[in-house]
DNA sequence: CAGTGGTCTAGACCACGAA
DNA sequence: TCGTGGTCTAGACCACTGT
């Protein structure tokens, strides 16, 4: 037999999914929800623990607990420079970029392909919707590359638009790789991001390179996965298909 | 100040990065560290919580908590044909197919684009590296693509190889789309995986298509995510540099 | 201020695994 | 059988939120 903790998750999914607790309602206290399943606050805690996992419940110290709006899933769509990042105008994003000046250590000298201590110019986007933060990327530009103008903000929460501004300097992109992974947030990534620790995030490290495999950008994006999925598209050319045997 | 279970969560991820506790390792009984830490075990508990989350700790019931050892990542290459799908013999993985004829419901007839009922072969695939499970795949196709001989094992843990018996059968893919979601794994997916609920696991919705726009193919693949990674790389043609302004 | 969730205690009993 | 983790209790105090 399930346990009790168990039980109450299925009971409280079931009153969240089929609507009978609307998006946005407040849930009884904690307090009033122990009472009422019969079992004592830390039983019930965990139940809400897994349904803030799935990111069915948002929990606010002080407040209370509440039912999760669903939200406009975002599509980060990768295969390089296809995307339509004009996505922000569309759907009311909120892009705040912030410049910096730093030099490469450790993650970021590996992914550009460059000597630690070398400087680089770092972008951080935060992307908002409806004041709800909603992705956080960061994205990078060896100043032996270009140096760019600083920017505030952008039409593009993935960074999309720096390769843009890359072709207009003359720097060809020949290939772009996405690397993803799916973990779980750091403590002060769930704060930026508003979301709990306890839900999943999908990170993309992106990586552009031109026709001399140079990398001339890299980019490391944070999307909580309640919120955001990542899409690729290939056409395979016939002739591909010989070359597979 | 930091919470105790926190100041805890960091010193035994100190003790574990650092090799002071050794890969494979059991921890000390939970109500042997508790006291050592001067807190109760539920607290303590709090903490291990948070270490299995990000992988580096393994609970058993009954025999104790582990050091995680180290795995080897593996990747999912996706884009299309250009992967190299023999790596099950490298890395020495058991990949364990079984076969079900089923009538599409739901997610598989809105994945496949078929009618719901309409029949379609699944094959389930269990990928293990040294007994320990690995990833988790469902590959499915409409019978009236293709009707393949049922499988037993497999040297993808991807399901590459279907695609490349639908070549055989004269089934030409011309496009291939992957949709890539961070979450947190069912209770039946973490039983199968014999990891935790805790931990994130990345989910990949793939779908393949021929000339027609036909999907010829369907798949969704669970991987673990401190075990498993997925690499998308796109060569740009420098015509497309156009498209973009 | 009152009400909420966040953290924590010091126990208890049960289920599982290994010997 | 014994030691382990899994679940659970019935409280407690603190920190945060909104009034």
């Amino acid at each position: 037999m399930a346990s009790h903790y168990q039980e109450i998750t299925d009971d409280l999914r079931q009153l969240i999914v089929t609507g009978s607790l609307a998006p946005g309602e407040q849930l009884p206290s904690e307090a009033r929800l122990a009472s009422r399943y019969g079992v004592s606050v830390p039983t019930l805690r965990l139940a809400l623990d897994v349904l803030q996992g799935e990111g069915l419940v948002e929990k606010h110290q002080g407040r209370g607990n509440f039912v999760r709006r669903p939200l406009n899933r975002m599509s980060y769509e990768g295969g390089g420079l296809r995307t339509d990042y004009r996505a922000a105008a569309r759907l009311a994003l909120d892009v705040i970029v912030s410049t910096h000046e730093i030099r490469a250590q450790g993650r970021v000298a590996a992914l550009l392909q460059v000597r630690k201590g070398s400087w680089v110019t770092e972008y951080t986007y935060l992307t908002s919707q409806e004041r709800s933060p909603h992705s956080l990327a960061r994205i990078y530009v060896p100043q032996s590359v270009a140096t760019l103008p600083p920017m505030e903000t952008s039409r593009s929460p993935w960074g999309h638009d720096i390769q843009d501004r890359l072709a207009e300097a003359g720097v060809q992109l020949a290939s772009v790789t996405d690397r993803l992974v799916a973990r779980l947030p750091t403590a002060d990534e769930a704060r930026r991001l508003r979301t709990s620790t306890k839900t999943a995030v999908l990170e993309i490290e992106r990586t552009s390179a031109d026709a001399a495999g140079r990398v001339v950008e890299g980019a490391v994006l944070v999307l909580p996965g309640h919120r955001a999925e990542a899409l690729f598209t290939t056409r395979l050319p016939v002739s591909d298909l010989e070359g597979v045997r």
